[in-house]
DNA sequence: ATAATACGTCAGCCTTGTTGACATTCCAAG
DNA sequence: CTTGGAATGTCAACAAGGCTGACGTATTAT
C-alpha cells in the first residue's frame, strides 16, 4: 500500500499551511459523504446475498492473502475473534472461504477463497473499484497522489507499519 | 509489488488515466483504513459521555446549520426518523439540543445546540480537526486540493447536490 | 509438566440501523 | 371549512455487527 513514500515534492512548503477550522470541516464532511458513497455499490450486491460490510471486508482481506491466519486478519480488521468468527463462519458453512490447519504450525488456520467466494469477491470489488475509477480519472493523476499522500497520514501510525507489516511483506 | 506500468494515453482532451486493479484496490484499502483513524479520536470522546457515533453525526449538523429541521438533518444522514429519532431524543433528554417548533411552519421542530451541546461539538471537533490538520500538514497544500477533489468525486453525484441545497444554501 | 498461544463457541449486552403502524399537528388547496 | 398530505413523534419488533466474559481444546513453547 506504501510503495511509494517520498516527501511531497511539492512547490509550496508543507509545514507552512494556514488551516483554517473551516477548511478542516470541509474536509471531515468531505469524508464522511465520501465513505457512504465509497460504500454504496458494494452495499447493494451484499444485500442481494444476505451480507453485511463484515463479510465484504474479511472476503477483501483473504483474496488480498491468501493464506492468511485468523489471527492477522483480527489485527487488520480490528475486531474481536467473536465477531470475526460469525461472520467466518457463514462464509465457511456457505462455501465461500476455506479454512485449513495450518501447515507448521497446526494451530493457526490459514484462509482462502474457493471458487464462488472469489467470485463475490470479484463482483463487490469490480463495483467498488468502477466507482474509484471514475474519481480518479475525473479527478486526475496529480489528485490521486495527493489523496493518497492525505490519507495515509490520517492511518494511525501503528497501523500503517501493521499493514504493511501484514499485508506487504512476503513470508 | 512489482507492477508492469501501462503507458500514456494519446489525449484526448482530459488526461485519460490507465489505473490498474492494484492502484485501485490500493485506494480502497487507504479508504478503509484511514476512515478507522479518522472516527478513532472523537469514538474516545464520544465513549466516555456514553454515546455513539450517531450522536456526533447530529451534534455536527445542527452545529453546522443551527435550526436545521429534522427533516433536513434525515435527508444528510440517511437513515430513517426512527433510527435518527432516539439519538435525537436522548441528545434533548441530556440538554444538549434544543427542539424548537417552526416559526413559519409550525410542523417542522428546528434544531439547535445548548451550551453544553456545543461544548462536546467542539471537544469532538477539535479532535478530528487535530488529526486532519496533522494530515494536511504532513502531506501539503497540493496533497490537500488532491485529495479533496478525489472526495468529491467519491460523493453520489446527487448527494452533492443535496449537500449543497441543504448546508450551504439560504436558511 | 506446565504455560502460553490459536482458535472456536456459548451467552448476553449495546448501538444503530431497519419496517410497519399509528397519532398528532399543521399547512394548503379545494 | 373541510380535507389531504406533510412533518413529526412514538411504539414495537427485528437484525447486523460490535462488545465482554467464560470456557474448551488442540498445539506449541518453555
Amino acid at each position: 500500500m506504501t510503495q511509494t513514500r517520498p516527501k511531497p515534492t511539492g512547490s509550496t512548503g508543507e509545514q507552512l499551511l494556514f488551516l483554517t477550522d473551516e477548511q478542516l470541516r470541509q474536509g471531515i464532511e468531505l469524508m464522511f459523504f465520501a465513505y457512504r458513497g465509497f460504500t454504496a455499490d458494494p452495499d447493494l450486491i451484499l444485500d442481494e446475498h444476505g451480507y453485511g460490510r463484515a463479510h465484504h471486508r474479511a472476503l477483501h482481506f483473504i483474496n488480498r492473502r491468501p493464506g492468511l491466519t485468523v489471527n492477522n486478519l483480527l489485527d487488520i480488521l480490528g475486531v474481536t475473534k467473536q465477531s470475526l468468527n460469525r461472520v467466518l463462519r457463514q462464509l465457511v458453512e456457505d462455501g465461500l472461504v476455506e479454512s485449513r490447519t495450518g501447515r507448521n504450525d497446526r494451530r493457526q488456520r490459514n484462509l482462502t477463497l474457493t471458487e464462488s467466494g472469489r467470485d463475490l469477491e470479484a463482483a463487490l470489488s469490480q463495483a467498488q473499484r468502477a466507482r474509484m475509477r471514475r474519481a480518479y480519472s475525473t479527478a486526475g493523476a496529480q489528485a490521486v497522489q495527493g489523496f493518497r499522500e492525505v490519507l495515509e497520514q490520517i492511518i494511525d501510525p501503528d497501523m500503517r507499519n501493521r499493514i504493511d507489516r501484514l499485508l506487504e511483506s512476503r513470508e
